[in-house]
DNA sequence: AGATTGTGTGTAAACGTTTACACAGGTGAT
DNA sequence: ATCACCTGTGTAAACGTTTACACACAATCT
């Protein structure tokens, strides 16, 4: 490995000038300039990031936290995040939680040992224990007081799907909500309780691990009473979309389904999902943007995206 | 930060003595190492890992080269991978490299600044450059000369492919290929033409690409020529699907689909996908193994992983 | 002329570990 | 009694950086 001690008898030179050098940090004459420069060019040096790391306190890793990297929601978003990182000279390092407390803690640790520059997180018990770090965090589709969030307008999301189901003619309306742990699925079944309020249009809510465990025969019976399904995101409408076209209910025809996510695969399902397209790779981006303005000790606030409907077939 | 140091002094001992106790290395006394843990469990002491890594010139991070994460198979293998990892007190950092070999080497060239431990990889050119690292190095799905690498048995998963649609009644079966770049795609078509050919069934082989390109009323007139596709995987097979239902053509009925994969929504598309499963989980934990047995310095041979077909509605 | 300021460079400490080496005391064999 | 060896502990160097501090010299100001 080539060092900057290698540098320094190089190029005839103190460590610490090359290091000024280096990091344009302190003076240097324009001889020592070049003559450093070129001994990096020709050595092929690299910084050791691991050294650099331990003296000042702060690697170029950041951690991300999400429940499942497996939920095809998150992919995007770490993608986002990733490549915002690289542009900027850092490295992501991923933890699953799954939902589990002790999980999230142990990553939060083992952050903190890797003297990790900041953490996004999409989980969402983080923040108490957070509180004895120190460490900038942006917490992602969940708010949380006193920190710095991202999320996109669920409210609105909510909105858009019950009011394009009344637009289609759906007569009453089932809104199957998601995990209440989170306030993003919180919001969306709220925003689209709204609407449905506003329009007096009749609506019933139903959580989907309720309708997941009834028997076919009850479930299509359900179903049946509705005209439109909003479901909390394209995974849960996809399962919808499939339960009804194994038990022949056309879709539009019969009932009309709106999912939530615009996953890449809710194009492909037959017919087309339609759906609230969340901006999940800028999403990501952007947290890690915040991230970094928050490290600088800049005043940043929290930030909510725009979401927009993607009209398909299912509808 | 509690430190090293506060421990010695804590416990009065030397910084070495706690650093002996701690990684049971060398000897100490009951009574030392008694009064050591107290105080490491006292003060809540955890190691400082950059430190360690520096010192050691070899971090518990394992660098992760994949081409997309958002391409749906990542997910798993690299949930499989994370999972083993953190079960051994390791770290992942992934990097995309979207099949660019310019990003690879930045990947690589980070790994190292970052003394990683060692280096999975599920991306193509890697192992030119890799030479002049001596970092252990495990491949993913791609087998290259003089390299351990672990993938799933795709001459057997396109034999399995072919079998099936041939046993279902496939008259003239077409064999849909994926990116030529890849040796798992390579083998998956080598086997379903080989199983074609032993059953002296009709077939023709064709890259997704051109299908792709096709009009609509010439895929279709192409595609109707029969009775069974063999696609390169689920994303493809789900695309084709949703072809043919945008055209009326009745799955199973005039034509049989078999996919690749077994990703989690191939069980929702309708009908539902026949596919083979590969391990994505199993891939990616054992691929973490054979690069921990490869860096303790062990024999470790190539692994091929079992696959198998899953029977639903699509053929 | 002397004081002040700006520029350029080197020395050495620091970050938090691990580990080679030295040394001391105890045990058992000869 | 001498030697060898094992056990237990401390000192200090090393890993590859950054940076506070000291110093030297030149230019500018009074």
């Amino acid at each position: 490995m080539v060092t900057i001690k290698d540098l320094a008898k190089e190029s005839c030179v103190s460590v610490a000038t090359v290091s000024r050098v280096l990091n344009s940090s302190g003076y240097a004459s324009r001889d020592v300039k070049r003559r450093v420069l070129e001994a990096a060019a020709k050595l092929d040096y690299k910084p050791n990031e691991v050294a650099r790391a331990l003296n000042t306190s702060r690697s170029n890793i950041v951690g991300v936290l999400v429940p499942d990297i497996t939920n095809p929601y998150f992919p995007k978003v770490i993608r986002g995040i990733e490549d915002a990182a690289i542009r900027n000279n850092y490295r992501v390092i991923i933890g699953n939680t799954d939902h589990d407390a002790e999980k999230e803690m142990k990553y939060l640790e083992i952050f903190r040992q890797n003297n990790c520059a900041g953490i996004i997180s999409a989980t969402w018990s983080v923040s108490r224990e957070h509180r004895a770090d120190s460490r900038p965090l942006v917490l992602l589709d969940r708010v949380v007081e006193n920190h710095i969030s991202i999320e996109s307008d669920n409210l609105k999301g909510g909105r858009l799907q019950a009011e394009h189901l009344i637009e289609s003619g759906a007569d009453k309306v089932l809104v199957v909500k998601g995990s209440s742990d989170y306030s993003s699925f919180n919001n969306r079944a709220l925003g689209a309780e709204e609407s449905l309020k506003a329009h007096k249009t009749g609506y019933d809510t139903l959580p989907y691990a309720h309708l997941e465990q009834m028997p076919d025969e009850a479930r299509e019976n359900f179903m049946l009473k509705f005209g439109g399904i909003i479901c909390p995101n394209d995974v849960t409408a996809c399962k919808v979309l499939k339960f009804l076209a194994t038990r022949n209910i056309p879709v539009p025809g019969r009932v009309k389904v709106v999912g939530y996510d615009n996953l890449d695969f809710s194009e492909y399902v037959h017919p087309g999902l339609t759906t609230i397209e969340q901006p999940a790779y800028d999403l990501g981006s952007n947290a890690f943007d915040l991230l970094m303005a928050l490290a600088a000790g800049e005043a940043v606030e929290s930030r909510i995206m725009d979401v927009k409907l993607i009209r398909r077939q299912s509808t």
